[in-house]
DNA sequence: AAGACGGGGTA
DNA sequence: TACCCAGTCTT
């Protein structure tokens, strides 16, 4: 039977509805504070740790964070460093300094209340269309529907879409529109994201329990696991190498310093270590080594795989005078793992000790 | 339009 | 190991 485009579009959302009734999620931030609606803060945050993170990573982090700053003002009112350290292991670290300027902004311009319009919200640092969309539609149910990876997959298979999401993101984007709940727009879109999460995930779904079957044209024509299309991605991930100096003083203490506020990692906190280059070869010792290089002692290299390039890194060891390098921070050896280092120069030091 | 930007989870 | 994730910003 072939029903009629507006009618698919009716008897989806009211089965997501319903499925989510029985299906949705526990999720921290979810908790209802006003009216069955959540915490706007709550989503705030949330947001912005779950941009390219998995929501079980970001469950247990959020519990932390919502417990040291439980409301806007906690956290407008901390430093970067603050907060770039909690952010250890996280990744993507503009996201907190990004969610710190925001708060800020908040806190002045919409006196610590997050705000209920696109306009307001776009302009934040950090947040995109997806963000302002989800804070909209899920904290104060406006009719509106964020394109997030889960959504975008249900729909790519719904449709069937034979082309890789990045190329058909605009056509996404006005179907995703004849979607929109008017009343529940809160649900549907949780909705779907947990359909998408638990029913319709990235590889082998789980057709026998999908309630939306019988309108999935992936389904039908069994493209269920070839759809979303991949983009080819036939390009090898660059390599890039470094060496990493453990400085190790007399209270057990190691040195670390500051990144610099651009590129990867920036602002965190560092095991000192020369620039990263392509060319092993080209390798040029960093400035605080100095005369230390016959004192260094190579303990091992490690292999770290970031999104776009792999760093190799030989490690190496010394032990020194605190009072020898007067301007730098120091570390507990035995407070590495819990500190704000990022993961890998957590890795740099489980090597050399 | 494409690349930069982390790290943990999963099959 | 390769792929994926409640994306955003810069080039």
């Amino acid at each position: 039977m072939n029903l009629s485009k507006k009618s698919k579009e009716i008897l989806i959302k009211s089965d997501i509805l319903n499925w989510y009734k029985k299906n949705k999620r526990d999720l921290p931030w979810r908790k209802a504070s006003r009216k069955s609606l959540p915490n706007p803060y709550h989503i705030f945050v949330s947001e912005f740790m779950l941009q390219q993170t998995t929501v079980g990573t970001v469950k247990k982090r959020f519990n932390e964070f919502i417990k040291k700053w439980p409301s806007l003002d906690d956290l407008a009112s901390k430093s970067e460093s603050t907060i770039l350290n909690f952010w250890s292991g996280l990744g993507y670290y503009s996201r907190a300094r990004n969610l710190l300027k925001a708060s800020k902004i908040i806190k002045k311009k919409h006196a610590s209340k997050i705000p209920d319009n696109y306009n307001d919200l776009i302009i934040l640092p950090g947040i995109g269309e997806y963000t302002a969309k989800a804070i909209l539609g899920i904290a104060y149910n406006k009719s509106v529907m964020p394109l997030d990876a889960n959504i975008e997959r249900i729909f790519v298979r719904l449709y069937g879409f034979k082309s890789p999401i990045l190329k058909i993101k605009s056509e996404l984007k006005i179907l995703s529109n004849s979607y929109i709940s008017k009343k529940f727009s809160n649900q549907l879109i949780q909705g779907f994201m947990d359909f998408g999460s638990i029913i319709c995930t990235p590889r082998n779904p789980n057709c026998i329990d999908c309630i939306i079957k019988n309108n999935c044209i992936a389904f039908k024509k069994n493209l269920q696991k070839t759809i979303p299309i991949k983009s080819k991605s036939n390009q090898l991930k660059k390599k890039k190498y470094s060496r990493a100096y453990i400085f190790y003083n007399e209270n057990n203490e190691i040195l670390v310093r500051r990144r610099s506020s651009k590129g990867m990692l920036a602002s965190m906190l560092e095991i000192p270590n020369d620039r990263w280059v392509i060319d092993k070869n080209k390798l040029v010792y960093d400035k605080i080594v100095q005369n230390l290089k016959k004192k260094i002692q190579y303990k091992g290299s490690i292999e770290y795989s970031f999104s776009h390039f792999d760093l190799e890194t030989e490690v190496f060891f010394a032990n020194v005078k605190k009072n020898h390098f007067l301007k730098y921070k120091w570390m507990k050896k035995n407070n590495f793992k819990k500190s704000g280092l990022p993961t890998v120069m957590k890795k740099i030091i489980e090597v050399a000790i």
